[in-house]
DNA sequence: CTTGAGTCTGTAGTCGCTACAGACGGTAGG
DNA sequence: CCTACCGTCTGTAGCGACTACAGACTCAAG
């Protein structure tokens, strides 16, 4: 494929680690604008390379496709914008927390079983016992 | 309806804290077995509630639907089950924890960005500034 | 001329629910 | 006895963010 144009859907991919099928999934949605093309084929630019890059960092950073949907549009805003960004990162971050808090309770009772199981109560498993808990054998 | 016989969905979802519509999707997947009716109505008896409130717990600490399916099974069963179980939330623990870490990563790379933000550095967003990283303008 | 890699469109599946629509059942008040 | 209302019923479609095909095509190298 032509390179002077601009580069295929198949490098892109590998440029940015971005599945093929996802790529084409974000522009069918709207995320990515519908690129170029020669003939039937897909032919990407500089600006589609780095829109998706932005993409897929904030998407690992774990924002919602509609997060960054609006995280685009201040991206392409110019004054006063950094407010508004930071309100919405500020409200992911509080977020990601409450994620944490909820998986760390979720480790811990997970880890205290385990370690009841290896230590190898008497009767019945300890782990099992948790999840019964409350509940009269019927 | 009659108490005597069991208690109807409503019942058992206040009880348990699971939505009805949830109880029954748990029934259409398998999870739960088909109840007893009076008439057309559904009426669970204290193993249901005893079934449906392990699911519960279960869920409450992350294990995936297929996992419940799995620690039911082994709740029913008998000697040598606590070593399968163990497994089982041992590898879910590592799950957990990986997310974890994950999380936390991005908390971390979150916060600095707000943090920034709100410092006021000089040009631009330093949020959109970590999300276009390694972008060179267009 | 054939072969293989890459790309295309379109559709359906994943997970764990959640949200209806539209019908029916049983009860309490007027 | 009629009506209003709540609870329940079945069935289907939607969510988010992909992922996985099937089946057709394009193009370049050997």
């Amino acid at each position: 494929m032509d390179r002077r144009n601009g580069i295929a859907i198949g490098e892109l991919s590998r440029r940015t680690g971005c599945n093929i099928e996802t790529i084409r999934y974000y522009e069918r949605i709207g995320l990515l604008p519908a690129p170029a093309r020669r003939g039937r084929y897909r032919l990407f630019g500089a600006e589609d390379v780095a829109r998706l890059a932005f993409v897929r960092r904030a998407r690992e950073l774990g924002f919602t496709l509609d997060e960054v949907r609006a995280l685009l549009v201040l991206a392409a805003g110019g004054e006063g914008v950094c407010a508004e960004a930071r309100d919405l990162a500020a409200a992911h971050l509080a977020d990601v927390r409450a994620r944490i808090a909820d998986l760390r309770a979720m480790e811990g009772v997970l880890a205290e079983a385990v370690r009841r199981c290896d230590a190898g109560e008497a009767p019945g498993c300890p782990l099992i016992g948790t999840l019964s808990a409350g509940t009269s054998p019927a």
